[in-house]
DNA sequence: AACTTTTGACCTGCC
DNA sequence: CGGCAGGTCAAAAGT
């Protein structure tokens, strides 16, 4: 009990994120992010996820890492707050994008094109900001990646490999590898991360899982959220890595290559070229407002 | 031995 | 002002 007590005090002194109280937090969507003070930079890494344009990832323009003053809004709600993969079309474009996370063993059959993204024009990158945060060349600080869940197909497949629904195997097919662990690290982007907490949030089928950049000083967090099954639906990155992605070969084959892969790309270098891919961002970029 | 994950409690913001 | 929900911490356990 007192061991719990005392944290309250020892908990300001955070082992990562320098005190930095140019602004309180950038971050926050709400919750109580005591952990991040204002360096917290903007989300360069997620913009992996997300378009594929990345930019050479020779020598980018802006270093991704790049640390700058974050003028960010204050309080930056990633997604609506009861939003699920069932509900598919926000009402606002919110900055989500969606990343086609079907397992390589269907060759990512899945649809790429999830139904709001067809209906809503994606939402341009950078947002049309009214603050001086326009200007900025950034990526968005925080974005939501959603993953849609396999399709039936997918589905089946997986009912037929573990329950043996259908017994029978069309020879012709090719045994369909065996589903993602429901449970593993979120999308490997070539960074490392660590959990740092799981909450089971009050409308949610799964608990929600938070994880941290392991690189000493990187504020990045990345929370992952899953369907009642356990597959990703969605990820949302908060930060950006201040360090470059480790070099990485031969990625510990987490079950997520493909967004890995992807992730991996775009985080060389945020390009004017992941703005379509991208949503993300807060009420800034609204078009409501 | 080092690092990561798990887990329960605490803290903060919002309603 | 109080309650609720979300986010984070840190000790313990596991790998």
């Amino acid at each position: 009990m007192d061991d719990r007590r005392g944290r309250g005090d020892a908990m300001r002194q955070r082992p990562f994120a320098p005190a930095a109280q140019g602004q309180e937090r950038v971050f926050d969507g709400g919750g109580g992010g005591q952990a991040f003070g204002g360096d917290f930079d903007q989300g360069s890494s997620l913009m992996a996820l997300l378009g594929a344009g990345g930019v050479s990832s020779s020598q980018p323009p802006l270093p991704t890492w790049g640390v700058e003053d974050v003028t960010a809004a204050p309080a930056i709600n990633l997604v609506p707050q009861s939003f699920a993969m069932a509900n598919y079309a926000p009402a606002a474009p919110s900055y989500q994008q969606t990343t086609s996370f079907a397992p390589s063993s269907l060759g990512g059959r899945m649809d790429p094109y999830p139904p709001y993204l067809l209906a809503d024009p994606p939402p341009q990158w950078p947002p049309p900001r009214s603050t001086a945060a326009a200007a900025s060349p950034f990526p968005p600080q925080n974005f939501s990646v959603l993953l849609p869940r396999y399709d039936q197909d997918m589905q089946q497949l997986r009912a037929s490999a573990l329950f043996g629904v259908g017994s029978s195997q069309p020879h012709g097919l090719p045994l369909p590898p065996p589903p993602p662990p429901a449970i593993e690290q979120p999308a490997k982007d070539g960074y490392s991360w660590r959990k740092y907490g799981q909450k089971q949030l009050k409308d949610a089928e799964s608990p929600r899982s938070y994880y941290k950049c392991t690189r000493d000083g990187c504020p990045v967090k990345k929370i992952v959220e899953r369907s009642f099954d356990g597959f990703i639906t969605e990820i949302t990155y908060k930060g950006r890595h201040n360090h470059p992605r480790p070099q990485e070969r031969g990625h510990a084959g987490g079950g997520n290559d493909a967004l890995a892969a992807a992730e991996a790309e775009d985080m060389d270098g945020p390009s004017d070229d992941d703005d379509d891919a991208l949503h993300e961002d807060d009420v800034d970029g609204a078009p409501g407002m």
